[in-house]
DNA sequence: AGTAAGATTTAAAGCGCTTTGGGCATCATT
DNA sequence: AATGATGCCCAAAGCGCTTTAAATCTTACT
């Protein structure tokens, strides 16, 4: 059933049947009222493609998925954090795109997206410092909007961030003021924008306090369970170990926390633990009580605040970018205590 | 640049210039070549929704994310499986779709995807027992592939599943042979079709050595970290507390892993656990020796098999339905033992 | 040289929708 | 009664592409 047989079988033309389904003012209620009975029973709706085509929009939202040669790792986050994106999307009337791309040719490929007219914006994952894809989208014109934010660009540009720094600046005031003086932090890739960010809350809070940074206890990869057990048990067995330990992911603070119990000490006793909780719906850090003392802020609320954000973009092409800097939560659980031999 | 300018630019007619940039015989070796340069030099890519409106074809693929009123959970091995799934696609020319849908009108979304043009096919993720969907599908005649098997449904379809009844019976021998007798099982929603074949393959297992099947230790919930560490805990404090047990999935194994050490016992030793491991990129089950004995099976191949299926079907609508049943591997690592008390 | 067959190319129709620019009643205003 | 508004509806153009049917140009053969 298209719009031509519709209109023909109610015998009204299609331009009437277009404007009352599509809820123009200048059709008479009672019309109106038949022609949304009949596409009601015959289950008509418009072809989007055609519409889009009319209508040079698509209604939907691209994401892009970077197939990264380095990076093997499928973000352990993005199952939440589209989920929250694509819950605004079908509440505001969008749907989501998603293709993938090998890394170098990213800026191609968003060209191919607005070129090939098939999403009115896209999202824009995992920013690193300066990241040259915001330059690319503004020159081009593609509505976009940021899941994170890029230092070193200037230019204004939608985004919907964490407040890294100050999380793990207050993190590392509490562990500081449990007594603890070796702090080790176990970071996600430091070219990631968001990790940078963590890492100077990290030195800042030591500074502040006069500590010296000991490189030799600062991670920085790829945030797997693996990863935060390697880096954990070596420190473990060095001549000086840490007393606490900054994860930036609950995945890699449970490769930490096996760690720590192979090694037969007992965290939140002799190796306090704090670490990023993103509020993944399959993992949670424990319940009323948290397993872990966290930092925690909701990455699929920060996916419904970046979908708003963009489709304003695209519903008001003119206005002015949006940004929204979201507080983490410092929640206290059973992974921290009075740092060994302070009293 | 659209196709009416490209064509005015060179003197050529739109239909020659459509026809060498879509690779058709009927123009000229010499033709084709200064088209294909002309379209590369002012970066000339096809209007998808017109091309679309034209062919009746979309190129995309659709995914449906139920918006569960009773599930919050996001599906924990669903950013691997897109993963595999997109990379199909994009090698395959397709790209990827993702609406989301509440409950309990799947069926008119799929109906609104037909009649709206927008995919060419779809995925139907987490099949029940006697799922309706294959049903509906079926009759709407929309080319769908399943990641699973429906129990019941007689209809043939195309569909890619991991044979779970088999390695879970196979996991469940090994632990007999090891002299377990007392063998728990920690297993997903058992109206989900994956679930309840493994739970046959456990049954089965017990069966055939005569041991006598006890309700009062199969589990079966949404399989969340700790979800698995409650079931564990309650069991381990209980009378007659198991001396293995079987895990549906790795993330509740890590919580199995936490109850069992937070009770003082070890696992391997006290404890046998045996998991089922999607091989997840951001938790991979240890690295040379595994720390779980698992059935191993990675749902990434999953997603390129059963993408690869869909576009065979779509691009060769006449074809009968596929189907691929892989085997999963029981690799053995480092949380199996012998039974406590057996020699 | 003349013609049939084959190779290229083109004009134009059509995919299904939205929207512009009128047209025709109806109603209120002078 | 003439005029201007207002309300409702419609025909047709156009979005950018693919593809059918027909035209033109080559080539091969008698």
């Amino acid at each position: 059933m298209n719009l031509k047989e519709l209109s023909e079988k109610l015998g009204i033309s299609q331009t009437t049947v277009s404007r009352a389904l599509g809820g123009y003012p200048e059709v008479s209620e009672t019309t109106r009222q038949s022609i949304e009975a009949a596409a009601q029973r015959y289950g008509y709706f418009p072809n989007r493609r055609a519409a889009g085509l009319a209508t040079g929009r698509s209604n939907m939202i691209g994401h892009i998925l970077p197939k990264s040669t380095q990076h093997e790792m499928v973000n352990p986050i993005f199952g939440d954090f589209v989920a929250g994106a694509v819950e605004t999307y079908s509440s505001r009337g969008f749907e989501m795109f998603l293709s993938q791309v090998s890394d170098q040719d990213e800026g191609a490929t968003y060209r191919r997206l607005l070129q090939t007219a098939v999403v009115d914006g896209v999202i824009v994952q995992g920013p690193r410092a300066n990241d040259p894809r915001i330059q690319t989208l503004t020159e081009m014109g593609l509505p976009f909007a940021v899941h994170g934010r890029s230092s070193g660009v200037n230019v204004p540009y939608n985004w919907v961030d964490v407040n890294n720094k100050s999380a793990f600046l207050r993190a590392t005031e509490f562990l500081l003021d449990l007594g603890h003086r070796r702090i080790a932090l176990i970071n996600g890739f430091e070219d990631m924008d968001f990790a940078m960010r963590r890492r100077n809350g990290y030195i800042a809070g030591l500074q502040n306090r006069g500590i010296e940074i000991d490189p030799s206890i600062m991670k920085s990869q790829e945030m797997t369970e693996i990863y935060g057990y390697h880096q954990t048990r070596d420190m473990l067995t060095s001549d000086n170990p840490p007393t606490a330990i900054l994860v930036s992911s609950l995945i890699s603070a449970i490769g930490v926390r096996r760690a720590i119990e192979e090694a037969g000490l007992t965290m939140g006793k002799d190796v306090s633990v704090i670490t990023h909780d993103d509020e993944l719906s399959y993992l949670r850090n424990g319940e009323t009580v948290p397993i872990f003392t966290a930092t925690r802020s909701s990455v699929r609320d920060a996916g419904k605040h970046v979908a708003n954000i963009l489709i304003d973009q695209i519903e008001n092409p003119n206005s002015l970018p949006q940004t929204q800097l979201l507080e983490a939560q410092l929640v206290v659980g059973r992974s921290t205590g009075p740092a060994p031999g302070s009293k």
